[in-house]
DNA sequence: CGACTAGTTGAGGCCAGTCAATGTTGGTGG
DNA sequence: CCACCAACATTGACTGGCCTCAACTAGTCG
């Protein structure tokens, strides 16, 4: 079997001219961290996926004035977890994370797979706690963004109000659709909307939309679709020997995007 | 079989003194409309649980203003379909309505089931068009409230934007919760979590939480579940012969809520 | 009264789960 | 560098829970 090639990073399709740091900014060195130099809004990649998107030079400034820190985590690592206090929102700017939701008798359930650019947090603001849990899948950084202080700013910035009521509403059309997935499709179709879901999702980052390395188990792949950890593996090689995808442990290929659009909505 | 009561509403037990409208308002009988003697957020019974909890009067007021009307729903018609615009969030003031999503190939699936005082509509926010519908299961009456609206209300007035992102967070919880139900839990303990589910908010709607009477079809609560009509039936004889509950078609008596919760989290 | 929708119940089949054995991979330390 | 180990993944055989198909009943509304 021809080995899978890692996805390459490519410029995002809808990312502008390369912001360029006003100069007087990374000047007095002593009172600028690191950290600071590489890290703000306006040179992020992932500024047009992210919060601030289509926010001016200016706002995005503000934004990036409230970001209180930055967090690293290894893999493995614990972002929050359930019923701890909510303060802030995250926001991946390196890695990924996975989300997981608890029953009482332990049961876990991976709500959601989360990226680049993606906004983790949001179910903590109704309660004031966390109501699941957020663990990176591999290193991985995230923006802190204390929200007491994003609905300060928003308030004044109706553009970037727009933007977190956005965030917030595309998560539930996220979940919504997890619930049809999980409430109404059989376990290939479920495995043909999370490859090509991935694929997407990759693609707007600007990464390979037919190439990519799953970052989950296959347990973690099956709690997510509500299937066990064997049923993933068999559809995985079943899909491969269709000639559908190529598999090589987490390395995916796409070799029929269409075929795996045809699985889903298919009675038997 | 002992018929089983219809349900008694009673006044929430959240309400405080009865609210009285202030005494110029009502006078002037020439200008003002039927409709907005009996319909402001002051005196509505869901005023603890809808977006204007916890605002002062004069708040109050003022989300008042904003609602550009009521909509009446008869039994089965149609709040929103999927992909209409979206320019309104709907707050539900008598009845109760469903919310599904659509596959491409026809399949839907419920998403919700919305009784008095839940706000809908919140997925249309993201994409600017609605992303499920909305269908009255009885009649039904919903508050409009133009979202922009809300919006420039939500910036000058900070605890209403509050609420406006606990509603949002709230559902983004709840919807966690349904996909922690499809995902990992057996059909006996789905149809557990969802009658006590109803108990629970019936309850705080000051309705009792032992006896109600469903507003859905079997096919619509098995769609809800994951589930097919033929199993939601079976699942209802078998709670009633083992004496968990009490079945009358569409009414229900919860005898043993106890048992009902232990059957949740149950392994086999 | 007949047509229709909603609901119940039974028989049998199939998809995904369970249990178990084996293979593969990646990280660690001798 | 390689041996070792643990975690991850694959595959097979069998099971069982839910679906499918189907017949029948109970209300409801012209």
């Amino acid at each position: 079997m021809a080995p899978i090639a890692k996805p390459v990073p490519l410029v995002p399709a809808t990312a502008g001219p390369p912001a360029v740091r006003p100069a007087g900014v990374a000047s007095p060195a002593a009172v600028i961290s690191i950290r600071d130099l590489k890290t703000h809004c306006l040179t992020c990649s992932m500024r047009e996926l992210c919060l601030p998107v289509g926010l001016t030079t200016d706002e995005m400034k503000q934004v990036d004035a409230l970001v209180a820190n930055r967090t690293k985590l290894k893999k493995n690592e614990t972002l929050y977890r359930a019923g701890e206090p909510f303060h802030a929102l995250f926001a991946i700017r390196i890695g990924s994370l996975k989300t997981t939701v608890l029953a009482e008798d332990g049961r876990e359930q991976v709500a959601g797979y989360h990226m680049l650019g993606d906004i983790v947090g949001l179910d903590g603001i109704g309660t004031d706690r966390h109501g699941c849990e957020a663990i990176a899948l591999e290193d991985t950084e995230v923006c802190v963004l204390p929200f007491v202080k994003i609905e300060d700013l928003a308030r004044a910035m109706p553009a970037l109000q727009r933007n977190l009521h956005q965030v917030m509403s595309r998560e539930i059309t996220r979940d919504q659709g997890v619930m049809l997935l999980l409430g109404s499709m059989r376990a290939e179709e479920r495995l043909a909307v999370f490859l090509l879901n991935l694929a997407d999702r990759y693609r707007r980052r600007g990464y390979s939309s037919t190439e990519y390395v799953l970052r989950m188990t296959r347990e973690e792949i099956g709690s997510h679709l509500g299937l066990k950890l064997e049923t993933v593996s068999r559809l995985f090689s079943r899909f491969q020997e269709e000639g559908l995808i190529q598999v090589q442990g987490r390395a995916v290929k796409l070799l029929d995007a269409g075929a795996l659009k045809r699985i889903v909505g298919q009675r038997g």
